[in-house]
DNA sequence: TGTACATCAGTGAACGCGCGTTCACTGATGTAC
DNA sequence: TGTACATCAGTGAACGCGCGTTCACTGATGTAC
């Protein structure tokens, strides 16, 4: 059957979306273009009208989810400083929501370590979409040139995306707990007005 | 046909260690039993002479691996200070050598990510072997009581982890090294007799 | 010491399963006339 | 305005493939007598 016009872009839109949630939160082969489909209520043929293949949907799923833990990390911490909006925001990446919530949050976390045996294009779009995610955060960070701002995100970011990652690791809530209180102190004292 | 005694458990040491090479190198998913039995000169049927099933190779592989990345951490750096056998582990851990050789290295940076999503079993190994890995490292930290620097073990090696992973994860050589050479000045600052 | 049998690490065909992808088809709506 | 045809998002059976695991089998060596 036809459908109305925009109807492909919004479903196209809804596959991205759902398929950027079940990378970060399942891993590249975690869940299958069948069950995706399945859930968005569509079968798993149609799926190729919108993308070429798993590995073009990874690719422009990693955008996406940059995007979404972007919007999620800087909602509400306008109109102050640069170095405790840092701050908020540090305690935002390091939050019990955030450590629950890996399906939702940031893909550096979930995802880094899937990159180096992933295929070229996939690991170009990972580049590409970290720089935007760089280039939204950089203005937060300490540094007098542009390029101490960006190592400083490298290794602020880096540094609490392992935090997470091996918060989520372990089993036991309240060491899961302890390091992530841990490490927010260690950071916000080592990139706030530090 | 029958085996001389010891040579059961010579090869179950091989795939055991071979094993921890890959779940390091490729994830938990990336190789299959085939491949492996077959690089060690072996069919994949005699594997369930050795293991259960690929899941509790896994969990026996994850301490393998936890002891063989403590090893490589700490040859050679006796007869030191705590501070300056610690400058020389957070050296060798943000090493171009750790960097290009993840399945030889630090199961944190390479299998962090996949935990949450394993079964209960291979879960409380990497608990296991990760106590074990804080044990063998921890006094080399600073801290006045055991679970201070427990707490500052586990911050830094989750913060060394995560950016050993974004640099693997990046494809330009020069971020990478950036990142690199970034995070071992910050963490020898922040963790030796900073 | 010699012989018959038991053992069991390793072999390789076979299994069921889920996956990514393809493709002939459907049918409501847009378009041409 | 009415009609015939084209379009194309979505359907679902079918494909080939690689995987983890099973199992009947092999045969050199250990053991019992």
């Amino acid at each position: 059957m036809r459908y109305p016009q925009e109807h492909k872009l919004e479903t196209r839109r809804r596959i991205l979306y759902e398929a950027s949630r079940r990378f970060r939160g399942q891993g590249s082969e975690g869940f299958s273009i069948s069950g995706l489909m399945q859930d968005l209520k569509l079968t798993h043929g149609g799926f190729y009208r919108h993308f070429n293949s798993k590995e073009h949907l990874f690719a422009e799923a990693l955008a996406s989810a940059m995007q979404d833990a972007h919007a999620k990390l800087t909602v509400g911490s306008d109109a102050k400083t640069p170095a405790s909006q840092l701050r908020v925001l540090i305690e935002t990446y390091l939050s019990p929501w955030h450590l629950a919530n890996p399906a939702e949050g940031c893909p550096l976390a979930a995802l880094a370590s899937e990159m180096p045996r992933q295929p070229r294009a996939v690991r170009a779009a990972f580049d590409h979409a970290l720089e935007t995610y760089i280039d939204g955060i950089e203005k937060l960070l300490p540094g007098k040139t542009r390029s101490e701002r960006q190592r400083n995100f490298l290794v602020l970011f880096s540094g609490m995306a392992g935090s997470l990652s091996l918060a989520r690791a372990v089993s036991d809530d309240q060491t899961r707990a302890r390091l992530l209180q841990a490490a927010k102190e260690f950071y916000i004292q080592a990139f706030c007005q530090g």
